[in-house]
DNA sequence: AATTGTTGCACC
DNA sequence: AAACGGTGCAACAATT
């Protein structure tokens, strides 16, 4: 048994390396002492899809002391791991839902076996403060949790270390993972504190989850939703290979054309806004919008008024690339042996709680005006594909819960709200519908006039009907902002608590409406995996979730589905609605456009 | 050469 | 009286 020591504000922890079988009843030993441990694993990456995916080290800890198992050299060690997470009553890991993707496909654990004693720091440390680093909050990542709750040193000491090991095996963070020896002692060192960090962690933000998030069931509520997202992640989506190749060149073959075009005027590179810039003045262009820090911008919309055939060619270059690059490539780069790609679902992500979705499928971003992307991704043999979205989320949310009579009562009887907002003005109803929704956001007039299409008089006509026309939404978004500029923080129906940045206050009626929707999506998720539906769930997007059902069963199981889905929230009903298409995802918007 | 910051762009 | 909310990622540029 290997032994090493680390300190943390004066205290010292210890860490035991199980390096023999006879250091396994000692382990054992430990295993059986506690009612609650840290866990974490080391693994030779996040792809636990991989066919060479294994997991190298199993660690386990308490709030002083961590065995550190070398599951990587196979039995009996496994073994010992594999008792020790059936053992142990409760564990606690952060962004437990990696572990027990690896733990399972490493070690034949189901995830259901053990989903139901993990407590998840991640989960934990969003409802007391969801905010990341670079808004001025404590973060959600390990490291930068200990760094803002326990111990600045500590953090600092992991990260430093890991760049160390990356330089000394000349290799890069990143890569680290595989190539470092079993039995480094700082890669030891580094595992072995994970689990007390993570345990640590828990013990002290748990008392700091607000009474009103626990009394409302929250942080149960949200492991359970983890652990279905978690579901999806495993199941992941069936990638028709030939489609994104085919997809892939046909798109390389538009990059260069206009590449070519490009170069023609002695600019080696589109992406290159510095080159162009100095090129277009050098034309005698006169650019004038700034980006956010200042410098001259070069976006779409400047390049739409710039009247020069370069203009152009940059444009249609920069999105060929940008396509197979972010959809195309990334898919095909990330499938498995048996052509599928997962997601990472991140189920309590935002500062409003919604889910985010990383890595292979960036599936809240794939354009929409076809199926042209979404077409690469395939229900099982014999399925076709469905989706299920809320109508009118946000809006009903609201009007739900600011009991303005105008827009409950357009929303009770089927009236055209955005219709209702461009009459009030005079105005066309895409306005109207504008309006509608800059409300959520909490935007003025200015921001209609920035949309574009609409100028400062209509806008500010366009939003003076609004308020007038409901006065209900303004009196409730005032004493929301009240609220937030009094204590901080706006509450959710659902008793979560959103940390709203001083002078901002306006953002309260965004942050209560855009949680409270997130939620009833979450809510739907869960009573879809009662109902047995996981293993049709593909993804969530926001107020839409994307299925893959037998063909024969389609319509009852959507119509069904779509039934679990709806939710009445403050007596007002979020209606779903399905839509049925072939087997690719992307056939269903595809089949919409034909329809119209 | 690797990491970090900036910009642009895809979405709800 | 004035406030546009929430994301992730590729590529380039600047920094270490």
């Amino acid at each position: 048994m290997k032994q090493l020591t680390y300190r943390i504000k004066g205290q010292s922890v210890r860490i035991r390396v199980v390096e023999t079988e006879r250091d396994l009843p000692e382990f054992e030993e430990f295993i059986w002492r506690h009612e609650i441990l840290g866990f974490d694993t080391e693994t030779t990456g996040l792809d636990w899809w991989s066919e060479d995916f294994r997991l190298r080290l199993a660690q386990f800890g308490s709030e002083s002391e961590a065995y550190v198992v070398p599951a990587d050299l196979g039995q009996p060690f496994r073994g010992a791991v594999r008792n020790a997470l059936e053992r142990v009553p409760w564990l606690v890991a952060h962004n437990g839902g990696f572990d027990l993707h690896v733990v399972e496909t490493c070690l034949g654990i189901p995830m259901e076996d053990l989903a139901s004693k993990v407590w998840d720091t991640k989960l934990i440390a969003h409802l007391v403060d969801p905010r990341a680093v670079k808004e001025r909050g404590p973060g959600l990542k390990l490291e930068e949790l200990v760094k803002f709750y326990l111990d600045p040193v500590t953090a600092e000491e992991v990260k430093g270390s890991m760049t160390a090991l990356a330089q000394k095996y000349k290799t890069t963070k990143e890569k680290i993972w595989p190539l470092v020896e079993l039995f480094d002692e700082s890669y030891l060192r580094y595992a072995g504190m994970d689990p007390v960090l993570a345990i640590r962690l828990f013990k002290l933000l748990y008392p700091l989850v607000p009474i009103r998030s626990k009394a409302q069931g929250l942080i149960g509520w949200e492991h359970r939703l983890a652990h279905v997202t978690a579901i999806m992640e495993r199941t992941g989506y069936l990638l028709d290979v030939g489609y994104a190749e085919k997809r892939a060149s046909e798109l390389l073959l538009e990059q260069t054309k206009w590449e070519e075009v490009v170069k023609s005027y002695g600019i080696e590179n589109p992406n290159s806004n510095a080159q162009l810039i100095t090129a277009f003045t050098d034309l005698g262009i006169v650019l004038t919008k700034k980006t956010k820090k200042g410098n001259l911008a070069l976006d779409d919309d400047v390049l739409q008024s710039i009247s020069h055939p370069m203009a152009e060619a940059v444009v249609r270059a920069r999105k060929a690339s940008k396509w197979r690059a972010t959809w195309f490539l990334k898919a095909l780069e990330g499938r498995d042996a048996e052509n599928r790609v997962r997601a990472s679902i991140n189920s309590l992500q935002a500062r409003t709680g919604r889910m985010t979705i990383s890595g292979t499928i960036a599936a809240q971003t794939f354009p929409k005006g076809s199926g042209y992307v979404r077409n690469m991704f395939l229900a099982e043999e014999d399925h076709v594909s469905v989706s299920i979205d809320f109508g009118n989320m946000e809006l009903r949310f609201l009007a739900a819960y600011c009991r303005d009579p105008t827009m409950l009562d357009a929303f009770l009887n089927g009236k055209d709200l955005h219709q209702i907002t461009a009459d009030a003005a005079g105005a066309a109803r895409n306005d109207g519908k504008r309006a509608n929704f800059l409300t959520v956001f909490g935007g003025g007039w200015q921001a209609l006039v920035a949309g574009g299409g609409i100028d400062e008089p209509i806008a500010k006509r366009v939003l003076e009907a609004f308020a007038r026309t409901y006065p209900g939404v303004g009196v409730f978004a005032k004493k929301l902002s009240a609220e937030a500029r009094r204590t901080g923080y706006v509450w959710t129906v659902t008793g979560r608590r959103v940390p709203v940045d001083p002078g901002k206050w306006f953002r309260a009626l965004n942050y209560f409406i855009q949680s409270g929707s997130r939620d009833v999506t979450a809510r739907a998720i869960l009573e879809l995996h009662k109902a047995g539906y996981s293993e049709f769930m593909r993804l969530p997007i926001h107020d839409e979730l994307i299925f893959s059902f037998p063909k024969k069963h389609a319509v009852e199981m959507a119509r069904e589905a779509a039934r679990i889905m709806e939710f009445r929230v403050n007596g007002l009903l979020i209606p779903a609605e399905a839509e049925i298409g072939h087997r690719s995802w992307g056939s269903i918007l595809d089949m919409e456009a034909s329809k119209h």
